[in-house]
DNA sequence: GCAGTCAGTAAACGGTGTTCACCCACCAGT
DNA sequence: ACTGGTGGGTGAACACCGTTTACTGACTGC
């Protein structure tokens, strides 16, 4: 953001010009046309340069990998503004809507950032990668669930090995909200409240992941109903009819 | 099976070879490591000759796939058949913890069978790949849903523009599972029915494909609460206990 | 025995990631 | 204004890769 020196601008320039380069081949011909070489001809240089930006490729794709979402972030923030704070079942439901719009839209990135295995890209373990969407929903499903402090309609009790985990997590959750500006009574983000969030990720990322690929067992032309229904009941588990 | 000749022995021996080696190769140094030079290295030829095998590396990786999803089967239908068919839940669940334990046990050929997007390998749409799977999926999920006839307890009604989709999908099985035995009584599957299947898949998908690509929102070092507390949830969904 | 089939070979082409030595425009300091 | 260093970019090279081509040579069926 800030260059100061002339040297800085342009070599920053040039890297997003690297990354911007990446992002279109990647989008037009899938990742393994994500070639040094393809890159550097594009900008008129040669493929060794390329390494006085990035350590090798599989650094560049993981830099592709956090451009791409921190558009998504972009992408879903002002969808996300335009529902009132007072109505969060909309926004939670914004953000799956727009999540599912946004892999439609873009299969080939949702594959590089949410279904490669991570030895693939070379990730060391926990990568902010698709953190910026996990912020982004997290924050929009913590305040929904918190607020109403509901429970699992299913009165469901928070299996005992997995106390340790959600706990820790929750604080860090409750944390980042805080930084975030949301303020949210430490006490109202319940074990369950966590189960319910993980439960919930899982279940949108399974069909979102089954769509992009065409890995429903049978063909499906249009899922939206599905994906709807699947919200609805979301909803009605935490206690709201929609 | 049946090789008369001598020749054709000898051509289906390598051809177990070159697979089996295709084979070791993805589970110990990944997916890109299964090279056509690798392959023949080890069998002691040379690169070209596997084209007497396999018209190129992707359809190599075809046979790959197909090589695992058979052996998938092949492990679950034995703890599949040590459970009695009046206990079709627990038939159900042992197929979903079955398929749970070999994710993680053979992450990376879990990868490339139902976590590649079609395109990589060069997928012509509906390949029987994971289909082997999905067989002893819906065998036993099916004739559990199927025998107790239940709806949704959610009271959901199926999506107006999914019934025509499901209802080619609900004949398929029906004619499926009258061909490897299994007699169901037509009107018993309904359309409620389908659509639970594929809810129910869609969820065990995200689940297993989260713990293996270790992309839940934060560290989780034991998942499997998590996914007993799916599995009872789901069954209760269907109206038993567990 | 002969002709044909077919697994396997060698060589080559164009592509890849990555490393190395080098060059040279620029910038800071005197 | 000269100088020395920093750092972006180059060219050649290495070791791979998938794939094609023309060719060999052993086995097979007649």
């Amino acid at each position: 953001m800030t260059e100061s020196t002339r040297r800085e601008k342009l070599r920053a320039d040039t890297e997003r010009e690297i990354l911007a380069c990446a992002r279109r081949l990647l989008v037009e011909d899938g990742s393994h046309a994500v070639t040094l070489r393809a890159i550097a001809r594009e900008l008129g240089i040669t493929a060794p340069a390329l390494y006085r930006y990035y350590d090798s490729r599989a650094d560049l794709l993981r830099h592709v990998c956090d451009d791409i979402s921190a558009d998504l972030a972009a992408t879903l923030n002002p969808q996300l503004s335009a529902i009132p704070i007072s109505q969060p079942t909309e926004r939670v439901f914004a953000v799956c809507r727009g999540f599912r719009q946004w892999a439609l839209a873009h299969p080939r990135e949702f594959t590089l950032v949410f279904a490669t295995s991570p030895e693939e890209t070379g990730t060391p373990a926990n990568r902010p990668a698709q953190d910026h969407f996990g912020r982004v929903f997290l924050e929009v499903a913590g305040p929904l669930l918190s607020e109403h402090k509901i429970y699992p309609s299913g009165s469901l009790d928070v299996p005992e090995r997995l106390r340790g985990e959600l706990t820790a997590y929750r604080d860090d959750l409750a944390a980042s909200l805080a930084a975030a500006g949301h303020q949210v009574a430490g006490e109202k983000l319940q074990l369950g409240t966590i189960y319910l969030i993980l439960q919930w990720w899982a279940r949108m990322y399974g069909h979102v992941a089954l769509e992009v690929f065409g890995r429903f067992p049978f063909a499906v032309n249009d899922a939206e109903p599905l994906f709807e229904s699947m919200l609805t009941e979301l909803a009605s588990v935490v206690g709201f009819s929609s």
